[in-house]
DNA sequence: CATTCAAAAATTGTCTACAATATTTTCGTA
DNA sequence: TACGAAAATATTGTAGACAATTTTTGAATG
């Protein structure tokens, strides 16, 4: 981490949320207020605002007197985030769908084509943020604020999950799908865009390895037979 | 509020819940950091770290450089929240139901019998914490850490929604349905448990008046002829 | 070498003073 | 009396110092 004269505490949450989405910090990591305060040149009493928002995003715990850590999530947790988010992000299309304008439609094709270029591009600090972005700019969108902040910490949560639980090297969620649910909600067909999205979030969450611990002892048990 | 030496950030944010859900406390108030000081006794640097637990619980909003102010939700909000709580409590349900034990059910049952106290007793502060608190010892249960501050969010909101939108003095959510959920749980009859908290919510969420503002208009209209 | 205890060091928790910003009041002018 | 500008006041934002707690280190003992 580069220090940055004059950082927001949003931009310090930005930093640490990429940090452990491209697994540089990986669970368990703690992280010193003194030692960050130090990387940011901010005071100590800004990180720790900056910590607090993390927790509240689900990426570290704060265990009192002892300090913030990176969570492990834990494979039910996983499960519990995508049901979850399925809902929330139903709710989202729902909340477009009867409103939505030209403007609109024109801002989410305009993301999408930056998730592609991003994509052509390898660059993968940009294609984490554009990958998540998309839906949080269908919850801002929305006009709903408790959506956004709904979104806001499952995006979070979402990386922190694929960072752990995803075999490949891919960052992204996928700008295809993305177009094909704007151009759903842009044809006005709502039931089509949410099914588009569970889909999307299923796929999402087929690439990550959350095999239940006995499928684990049955690995263990045919390597060692 | 009374001056409480010693106090916990946890238990501020609690005596402001109460204070909003129980309607002392309404939608625009500003909740001024040195006032508050002075009211708990602490320092400012812990109201405000209480302050910003309290947005994240979305019952403030706090608008840099000018305060902290309780929040007016919207009736689109107010669907909004109660669509999202009722995945939440289905998944909650869902995650309890293959692994609960009798100590489990126990507690439940003692909750509940607690709620019928309170209400005999005519106890509104009790009523409150124990009708929230029903649906946050079910997340406890759960073992999920993520559906739990879910939960914790999506009561706070539901309070304040109740707190603004809700015409009758009635206070609690009903110990007769929370009974009926547990004793489905007790059975392991999870559709039913679903079903009954399903019910149960359309229920709490039906005694709002959420009309839209056109009905308002209607009424205006018909006031002014 | 392992264990225990005390001291030192590291880290987090809290407070208060100062800086920055917003709001209210006062004063001058038309 | 109304309006605008400046001054005063109120409130929030932030930093560094001190307090409290936890962890690590070093010494003594068996």
């Amino acid at each position: 981490m580069t220090e940055q004269a004059g950082i927001s505490i949003q931009q310090i949450v930005e930093k640490v949320w990429l940090s452990i989405a491209e697994r540089r910090l990986r669970p368990g990591v703690q992280l010193k207020e003194g030692q960050m305060a130090a990387i940011f040149d901010v005071s100590r009493a800004r990180i720790r605002q900056a910590l607090a928002a993390l927790e509240r995003e689900g990426l570290v715990t704060i265990i009192p007197n002892r300090g913030a850590f990176v969570c492990q999530p834990t494979v039910d947790e996983a499960r519990d985030v995508f049901t979850i988010r399925r809902s929330v992000e139903s709710r989202v299309v729902a909340r477009i769908g009867a409103s939505v304008t030209k403007a609109d439609l024109s801002r989410l094709r305009g993301h999408v084509a930056q998730e592609r270029t991003a994509n052509t591009n390898d660059a993968t600090t940009d294609i984490i943020k554009l990958s998540g972005g998309f839906h949080l700019l269908l919850a801002e969108i929305s006009g709903s604020d408790f959506l956004f902040g709904m979104m806001r910490d499952l995006i979070s949560r979402t990386s922190l999950i694929t960072a752990v639980y995803r075999n490949t090297a891919r960052f992204n969620c996928g700008p295809d799908e993305h177009a094909e649910i704007v151009d759903a909600i842009a044809a006005g067909d709502l039931k089509k865009a949410s099914a588009l999205m569970e889909h999307h979030l299923e796929h999402v969450e087929s690439e990550l390895d959350l095999r239940e611990v006995r499928d684990m002892s049955h690995d263990l048990r045919a390597a060692l037979a």
